[in-house]
DNA sequence: GGGCTTAAATAAACACTATTCATTTAAGCC
DNA sequence: GGCTTAAATGAATAGTGTTTATTTAAGCCC
């Protein structure tokens, strides 16, 4: 076939990212191909390159959307909480959560990495230390004499932290001898760190 | 060419390990290829098949490598302290810059994964193990009075979050904004969890 | 309605990849 | 010198990302 006008470039686009999400979802960075992609949407794979500059590009717009997603997930199990020290705890557990129950796309997202000399785009960055910045303002009003600088390479450290456990939670490298609760070991390493 | 034996079979296995080590290290999983090892040695492709199982076993034995090599970085720099606090301290300064200063190989070791089913041998299993021994035994040594199993968990909380500083100063994921000192990083992380 | 323009979509090609295996080559032994 | 056997090759298979000439059909004008 030729030109078909069944939908718009966008809606093209949408069907070309649900269809990559799920096959990520499926099977991971090693079983994505762009073929595949297009096979699942019906069309063919030079209709992909008119949609997405390639495999890169599709990526970063996949990342852009686990990154939202996690926010979201972070900001739905912590704005009710008024106590600062809770909704870290809660944020981090959440963190670690999505890392388990998601894997795939997390590993996408912190593990795939563009070609050497072709930077990250910006707004990928934004979302991802939007991330940071919850637990940032979180620190903020828990230490409110902290000046800005301290504060912020208190919360690199906390949040570096936890993203260590969402890591191992996630890839079970290290595999701890009969540490299975990763929950309690959030849990654990946050406490650490708020006293 | 058929038979040569310009070399043994171990000899052969050390030059198609040492080449792809190379490889790595100069052009990361990405640019990684068997047919590259093989030109790199002066066989062909088949050859490397009849030295290991596929790309995942020579990848393996690679990880392995990498394992002995953060293992005997730890020891040197910190066998020699006595003072298990100050030694824990070096300990995950020294984790953190091996994974900054070799992040090709650092890459391969923790995100690198076998195809769904094949499980991660022992030998490797035990070798990433033994990194965390050590930082045990250091914390049973500052808290002789800790059980057995809080004990695990606490090492486990510390080392993820010292994993986690890791993962993001070779990443560069998550980008914080200013935050470059990742060995002051690690000392707050490490401090804040020693108390 | 028929022809024209133009955008949409394809199909085929290119240069790679991991992996397998029949075939060839030569080393060591009788 | 001939035979056995292990070492090494080379070609083939089935995939990959990406590019591009070509085809197809939708929308518009006469």
């Amino acid at each position: 076939m030729g030109r078909r006008n069944d939908h718009t470039r966008e809606q093209l686009r949408e069907m070309v990212l649900s269809a990559a999400e799920l096959l990520i979802v499926r099977e991971g960075m090693a079983g994505f191909s762009m073929r595949k992609v297009a096979r699942a949407i019906g069309y063919t794979v030079g209709q992909l390159y008119l949609l997405f500059k390639n495999q890169d590009d599709l990526f970063t717009v996949l990342n852009e959307r686990t990154a939202d997603a996690i926010y979201s997930a972070l900001l739905d199990e912590t704005e009710a909480l008024d106590d600062p020290a809770q909704a870290i705890r809660a944020a981090a557990r959440v963190y670690v959560r999505f890392a388990q129950r998601h894997p795939n796309r997390w590993q996408l997202l912190f593990e795939h990495r563009l070609p050497e000399g072709s930077a990250v785009p910006k707004a990928n960055q934004v979302k991802v230390q939007r991330l940071f910045g919850l637990i940032q303002q979180r620190l903020a009003s828990l230490f409110p004499e902290a000046d800005a600088k301290t504060l912020r390479q208190e919360a690199a450290a906390l949040w570096s932290g936890v993203h260590g456990v969402a890591v191992l939670a996630e890839s079970n490298k290290l595999n701890w001898s009969g540490v299975t609760d990763f929950g309690a070991l959030t849990d654990r390493l946050v406490d650490g760190f708020l006293k």
